[in-house]
DNA sequence: ACCCAGGCGTCAG
DNA sequence: CTGACGCCTGGG
């Protein structure tokens, strides 16, 4: 694989394609603030002005309201394994806490270009999403407006690939974040693309082909290996990464995706369309079809509703009367209308922070 | 130490 | 509409 991303159109950073990643062009461009440790490690950073409002990357990629893990948090850094123009990247961010900026350093086993790694940076935390404008939103309903201030820098955790985001949505169903982190995982050792690099080992998640013909659990891996296998021996299966029984949406909905629904015709369509075809995917309910548009397809008027936001809009909006859940999604989507995914992921922080949550949860019998 | 009820969102009945 | 689903958590 070659070095991708260029000949690409007219955009600021055009000097970093130009510079490319080969020992020819080896260098340090400081005035730009590209670091190029050697051929195939980066460090650069987003400067505050090149983005609209702050960006917290602890509490973004934390809020819990995502469809994917969370980043891997070592020192004072995240890291993620990312896929950009078929390339795997290793990505390291943090912010400055003087001026605000996004820090990366960006590491791989090829030549690879920047600016298309940079722009995938750019999209997973929404960087081109205006925050003073939806502060301005959020100032205008008093309800809303306390949140702001526990919100500081709160972006959309975007996915980087929907497939992904529709696999990791549907096991994120009826789970807890932890079960679910750890699903992931284990799927990703054990089907994904292993990547070495200096700093170790990563995987990449597995494909649509690849998870459609997984075995669900021991017994049919074992059937596949012609009971060559001893059934202690059998764990690569779908259901040895603690999945439960949402293995079988899983693989039907990888098959369904590879060889019916196309992911990006549904990219395509109006929300309420995308909506309804989500649906026919197995394991894919009203709560994990608008996750996947929000953070799959960054469809702003999504709301997805789970059982903590039907609390927390009853106890907002409803003087805490048991309200249906498709009733508080449509109210989401009606009252908060371009701005229900921002304005959910708002208020789940917000009242997880300040304490409204534990209020909120139901009282255990004595 | 051990057990078992409770909770999460979707599907099937 | 209700219960089942798998697994982890937390309280007894």
């Amino acid at each position: 694989m070659t070095s991708l991303g260029h000949g690409s159109s007219t955009c600021s950073l055009e000097w970093a394609q130009e510079i490319g990643f080969n020992s020819f062009n080896k260098g340090i461009d400081y005035k730009k603030g590209l670091f190029i440790i050697d051929n195939m490690k980066i460090k650069s950073s987003i400067p505050p002005e090149e983005f609209n409002g702050p960006l917290n990357l602890d509490i973004t990629i934390n809020s819990g309201q995502t469809s994917q893990p969370a980043w891997i948090n070592e020192e004072n850094y995240f890291k993620e394994l990312l896929i950009v123009n078929n390339q795997p990247v290793l990505v390291r961010l943090s912010t400055d806490e003087i001026t605000g900026a996004v820090l990366m350093e960006l590491e791989s086993n090829n030549e690879f270009s920047f600016k298309p790694v940079m722009e995938e940076i750019r999209y997973i935390f929404d960087l081109d999403f205006n925050l003073t404008l939806f502060h301005e939103f959020l100032k205008e309903d008093p309800v809303l407006a306390p949140t702001i201030d526990f919100c500081n820098g709160l972006r959309l955790f975007k996915a980087h690939n929907v497939f992904e985001c529709l696999i990791s949505s549907i096991c994120s169903a009826n789970n807890s974040i932890i079960r679910w982190s750890r699903s992931i995982g284990t799927m990703r050792q054990k089907w994904g693309d292993s990547c070495i690099l200096p700093s170790g080992r990563f995987y990449t998640f597995p494909t649509s082909e690849t998870i459609l013909q997984l075995p669900e659990h021991e017994v049919e891996e074992m059937e596949m290996c012609g009971g060559e296998k001893n059934i202690e021996e059998c764990i690569h299966n779908l259901k040895a990464c603690g999945v439960g029984y949402r293995g079988k949406y899983m693989k039907d909905a990888a098959k369904m995706v590879t060889e019916r629904i196309s992911l990006h015709e549904l990219g395509q369509m109006s929300y309420e369309k995308a909506f309804e075809s989500l649906l026919d995917l197995p394991g894919v309910g009203p709560k994990v079809a608008d996750c996947i548009l929000l953070y799959g397809y960054g469809r702003g008027e999504a709301f997805p509703t789970d059982i903590w936001i039907k609390r927390i809009i009853s106890h907002l909006y409803f003087e805490g009367k048991d309200v249906k859940v498709d009733k508080i999604r449509e109210f989401g989507q009606e009252h908060f209308g371009e701005y229900a995914g921002y304005t959910q992921l708002y208020l789940f922080h917000y009242a997880r922070k300040s304490g409204l949550l534990d209020k909120l949860k139901p009282l255990k019998k004595q």
